[in-house]
DNA sequence: TTGTACGCGTTATCAA
DNA sequence: TTGATAACGCGTACAA
């Protein structure tokens, strides 16, 4: 209960200044050895916790963080984090901190490469980036290394020891999930299908690990011991991958227009994005007891979700992932936090009747 | 972007004393009507928004709160709630916001009036309250409107226009989400039942709401508009609803027992509290077809989630509640922001497979 | 009715 | 290597 205890209180009770004491509590050096381990000592007596009000108020800094993400206008997906990051921008305003929003099309490489060339030269004090181009992103990495710049990933993972988090979902974890949605509750044996769209499978790594994920859930049905459920053997259900092209191509309804008639015991299919509204109009036009999954909240996808054509929809939590990116960073450079260097969102399993909870939450 | 506004701006813009700014920010009063217009203006004009850092620092007040909710040892529900309403004291500290909390035995009416009236003697500025007993907080929430102090509610949904916010989860809906939960992918008819234990029903507000919503989700499958589903006709589905006793009485395992053997086509039990982990070991001697969903991730609902008994578990996000319960009160208090007087969390729907997400977050 | 001056806890800039 | 002191933006006595 006591008062709390202030830099002038651990100034008083080793007999220095304020200035020495801040010296020491910053390491700023210039400070004899034996003053500094008395300083220390007090600090630890007194359970000194500095106040961050205090100190951004005397500090007077200003951090400009800068943001590179695929543009929200041209795929609706990234609007949720484009919102996510301007409400932590908006609180993390009072601290000091302005930001800056690179936006490129992710459809093309050149537009990554031309926006993260601009929020390099803008030289930022942190940098929040969802790195959708695996080979591109490397060499920015590398230089922000080197001009010291701390960054955080997020939405994609891309293994980099040096960055300081990446925050986002577990893409394995989330097919495994998906396995479990489609399968649960069917009591007969049949065909499970993945299907990604439009996607540049080589150049991205999320998709291979959703696919990995999506298989293992139905490789593990086999182990012996999977409690008491009446699921049929395991080696009764067949798994296959499709890969389709955009929605406009010919080929698209082509493909999947095959799918539906030739497999005659398909029971359920895994979008791996969040493009499960492409597929699901060819569905009411087939034997209902196929199960749609996908990805994501989307105008479209919720549609379909009401309609009962989707069964349910992971969600990635795109919004949160945005706006603790963003405060990754706020921690690190402002408030001096230790910060994760992982730090996955929950997988939402969004049905009809749960939906209304996280729409516009 | 221009230097932040401050009131020496406006000060100066007006020719008139921070003094006189500070004045008309605050409606205290002894001010001139014109001046008073004149600095009016120039707050629009500049565009102020007040710098709650420096305003903190300055007015250098501490709030006491109280939180009175059900004891965290007694019931392992409450520890979350425990830990969400000290994980914002320990934030709003800085803040000057010191927390003491009232823990009363809820199995106990006068365990809570003792601790109620505890926390009012205390004459904290705000008070946080699980109001659990419904007849015996009324008389409370009276005195409190009379001696203002704010006060929010959270977990238990008590009608009441006065009270700052309700943070919660909506008990109705989740008993609906319950129902889609047990039917789903069940093609065949059968009987579904709601399990209430030691649960003091008509006192309590949030079971019958439960029951309700579980009821109301099999009532509307009967409606024609359903989208593609080939569940029977709803007809076909029994609903019924079963009060047991404390596990320790003898009659618990009896009227169970009963049931399990009794209703052969029983398909899916819903519990509608947190210890769904009390039935579970009774389902493993009886035929695994019979589906178990319940609330909250205590740790023994966790084992058996894990071992395929439960088949899911509806997360109410309690931890959070008691978060932002006390933040509804921050906010209210020393933010001088609005507080939403509804705040719905998430329900999120646990299977074995996302739940790693939700432990320990 | 208005203005002045000090304090909040910290940082940063000088002298010493 | 130290210590004194002016900011930072705002709240609040108290004086005028």
């Amino acid at each position: 209960m006591a008062k709390n205890v202030r830099i002038k209180d651990i100034a008083a009770k080793a007999n220095v200044s304020v200035g020495t004491v801040d010296r020491v509590l910053h390491n700023r050096g210039r400070v004899a050895e034996d003053v500094r381990q008395k300083v220390l000592l007090m600090m630890k007596e007194l359970e000194y916790e500095p106040n961050m009000i205090a100190r951004t108020l005397g500090a007077n800094r200003t951090y400009r963080l800068a943001a590179i993400q695929p543009n929200h206008t041209l795929d609706p997906y990234w609007q949720a984090p484009w919102d996510g990051i301007h409400k932590a921008a908006r609180e993390l305003q009072q601290y000091g901190i302005t930001l800056t929003v690179y936006s490129y099309d992710m459809t093309r490489v050149d537009s990554f490469l031309e926006q993260a060339e601009l929020a390099t030269q803008s030289e930022p004090h942190g940098i929040l980036i969802a790195p959708l181009f695996y080979r591109e992103s490397l060499p920015f990495f590398k230089q922000w290394q080197q001009q010291q710049i701390p960054y955080v990933l997020f939405n994609s993972y891309i293994t980099d020891i040096e960055a300081v988090s990446y925050v986002g979902q577990d893409s394995y974890q989330s097919g495994f999930l998906a396995g479990k949605l489609l399968q649960f509750g069917q009591a007969q044996a049949g065909t499970f299908a993945i299907a990604h769209i439009a996607e540049d499978i080589a150049n991205s790594v999320h998709i291979t690990q959703k696919e990995r994920g999506f298989r293992d859930y139905f490789a593990q049905l086999a182990a012996p011991q999977n409690g008491p459920n009446k699921t049929p053997a395991p080696s009764l259900y067949t798994i296959l991958s499709i890969d389709l092209p955009h929605s406009r191509e010919p080929s698209f309804a082509q493909k999947l227009t095959h799918l539906l008639e030739q497999e005659k015991e398909l029971l359920g299919i895994f979008v791996s994005t969040s493009k499960a509204y492409e597929i699901a109009p060819y569905l009411t036009q087939h034997p209902s007891t196929i199960r749609l999954v996908g990805y994501d909240l989307l105008e479209e996808n919720i549609h379909f979700l009401n309609e009962g054509t989707i069964a349910f929809l992971i969600n990635q939590n795109p919004k949160e992932q945005g706006y603790y990116g963003l405060y990754a960073l706020a921690d690190q450079l402002v408030f001096k936090k230790e910060v994760a260097a992982l730090k996955y969102l929950p997988l939402d399993v969004i049905a009809k009747e749960n939906l209304q909870y996280y729409v516009e939450k």
